[in-house]
RNA sequence: GCGCUUGUAGCUCAGUAGGAUAGAGCACCAGAUUCCUAAUCUGGGGGUCGCAGGUUCGAUUCCUGCCAAGCGCGCCA
């Protein structure tokens, strides 16, 4: 109905003035739920500018131009609105089409989560792990052949400190003087040294080789990388591809990208400002730099360090790379937002090395844990961490999955415990639940499906209306990649159902079942129509609908 | 100091690629259950949309400045 609403005016338009170049997306239509009517565009005060014209007469053109069958009442309201009411006999099972007709096969490449492989997950992946596992399931929902993907930073400095701090573990509880620092804390290092321990028990009988402390460090990776898709998956949160850092470097991406950039003059060999810890002389070597200044960056960065390693940034333009070899020209990361200000070098990059590789990333801000109302001051230097899988134990998968998801992504959020525990209305899950499990018991209690008059009301009126809101919902969200805005559209589905619901107390003429318990076909399809949109909503956000409550 | 994100009701937050009277839940007050599930519904109070300018027919939305909170500001990852 929506859209073919806008499909009318947009033919309206371009019949008024042929040469005039518009496109049938810039019309916009809304759903009104009071006395104005049922339908609104503004496209008459959008437009008559372009139409050399002023809004009400743009929007006397278009209401003369317009075929009003369906329609009780057109008028023009405010400076040049046009609102539109349906006629009652309208509302019935024929104007709900809610089958998604845009679809788009191509690719996509979703990574997110990625922690580093130096400890367990905790609060802040999980907002992370949520939205990108939905936005995911939305892309599916649209046709994509998403693959989730998640990437392990297994080199680096990080790895040598995590390495040392098992090492250190291991020595001090075995007695066995092992000269190493303690860098990372907490029970979980302790518990992977003993492991460790228990596993290479033989290797520390003499000085650790090399290589033995390459296969410890493995080993614990390893570990750490298995409990973490465990975790996820838990949560019902799975990856199709898992990628790590060094096998990206065996791969030898980076003499060819250097060589790319070189040409395309991106690239220069000089000297930035000394690191905070730096102990050589600056004039050791020329370090290779990419000009990231040239696309609004704070600073040229570098792509390689002074003893001519790579970078990580270097390293994660040849992942990229990477991906784009593996045939994805749609690329989306989820990332944390102390990642803010690495965006600009990582796309400048990639969009110089591939320009049609079509680059975004969805920043997820942090989010704070609140119990017995305090904010809880958590800190993972201190080994003080909240440990996701319990905090996932904790209130279940279905909460975690829902609260982590329907506040907008880019926003600061407190994640109230006691609150989601409450089994009651004050957790719109379960408002978003009850309300199926009341349509199925409808569908429960029918015994015959009849042809008759539809009682038409107010609510009956409204909850169609929301019903057609689905499909401009649905893809907002993709366009826009904000997962939040299909778990506000269910709660707001569900009200008005419920609304629906209630008000046959006092009309019991607006019950669904009839005294026979039979069910005029409109409102069967109706129930239909309602659990599919609420099935579908809910399967994207990774939620089973719960047939009884 | 610079950059990014955020600032909307007592609280938690929607809305804003310029549009009509700024919304929801919670909390507070008053009601609804012989009736398909009351885990629900109805009504009520509550706002200078951080502050100040600017752009125009119109700004919570765009621009500038300021204030506040958070994050980031390595050849770390």
């Amino acid at each position: 109905m929506l859209h073919n609403l806008k499909k009318n005016l947009f033919e309206i338009l371009v019949k008024i003035d042929k040469n005039i170049m518009i496109n049938i997306d810039d019309i916009e239509v809304e759903t009104l739920f009071d006395k104005r009517g049922d339908f609104t565009t503004n496209s008459a005060l959008k437009f008559s500018k372009i139409y050399n014209s002023n809004p009400k007469q743009l929007a006397n053109l278009i209401i003369e131009n317009l075929k009003i069958n369906d329609f009780e009442k057109v008028e023009i309201a405010g400076p040049g609105f046009i609102n539109f009411t349906l006629k009652d006999e309208t509302f019935n099972s024929q104007l709900i089409n809610n089958k998604i007709e845009f679809k788009n096969t191509d690719k996509v490449n979703i990574e997110f989560v990625s922690a580093n492989p130096t400890g367990p997950l905790h609060l802040a992946h999980g907002r992370g792990a949520v939205v990108g596992d939905i936005l995911s399931n939305l892309f599916e929902y649209f046709g994509h052949k998403v693959t989730r993907e998640y990437y392990v930073n297994n080199t680096g400095n990080q790895i040598n400190e995590f390495l040392s701090s098992i090492l250190y573990s291991i020595s001090n509880k075995n007695n066995l003087s092992l000269n190493e620092n303690q860098f990372y804390k907490g029970d979980y290092i302790n518990d992977i040294a003993n492991y460790c321990y228990e596993n290479f028990k033989s290797l520390f009988n003499k000085e650790l080789s090399p290589s033995d402390r390459i296969n410890i460090v493995n080993f614990a990776i390893e570990n750490l990388v298995n409990q973490t898709i465990q975790t996820l998956g838990s949560a019902g949160i799975n990856f199709d591809e898992i990628s790590y850092e060094t096998n990206i470097m065996e791969k030898e991406y980076l003499p060819l990208i250097l060589e790319k950039l070189n040409q395309s003059e991106l690239i220069y060999k000089g000297q930035l400002n000394a690191p905070k810890d730096y102990t050589g002389t600056q004039k050791d070597n020329d370090l290779t730099i990419f000009k990231s200044t040239l696309f609004n960056d704070d600073e040229d960065r570098a792509l390689t360090k002074n003893d001519g390693s790579p970078t990580y940034f270097a390293n994660d333009i040849a992942y990229h790379e990477d991906k784009y070899q593996r045939g994805y020209n749609k690329l989306i990361n989820i990332w944390g937002a102390d990642h803010l200000g690495y965006l600009k070098r990582l796309s400048s990059a990639i969009t110089s090395l591939h320009p049609e590789i079509d680059f975004s990333v969805v920043f997820c801000q942090i989010v704070n844990l609140k119990r017995d109302n305090k904010i809880q001051k958590l800190s993972k230097r201190e080994g003080n961490i909240f440990e996701l899988k319990n905090l996932i134990n904790e209130i279940g998968v279905d909460n975690f999955r829902y609260f982590m998801s329907y506040r907008k992504n880019d926003t600061h959020m407190d994640l109230d415990i006691d609150l989601i525990k409450k089994e009651n209305k004050e957790n719109p899950i379960y408002y978003i639940q009850y309300s199926y499990a009341r349509t199925q018991s409808v569908l429960d209690k029918t015994n015959k499906i009849i042809e008759t008059q539809l009682l038409v009301t107010s609510e009956l009126k409204n909850l169609y209306k929301k019903l057609l809101e689905w499909e401009n919902v649905i893809k907002s969200a993709y366009q826009k990649k904000e997962v939040h805005l299909i778990a506000h559209y269910l709660e707001s589905l569900s009200s008005y159902f419920h609304t629906l619901w209630s008000s046959s107390k006092n009309n019991p003429k607006a019950k669904f079942l009839d005294k026979d318990n039979n069910i005029s076909s409109d409102l069967h399809k109706l129930l239909c129509n309602y659990q599919n949109i609420l099935k579908d909503g809910l399967k994207i956000l990774g939620i089973k609908p719960k047939l009884q409550m």
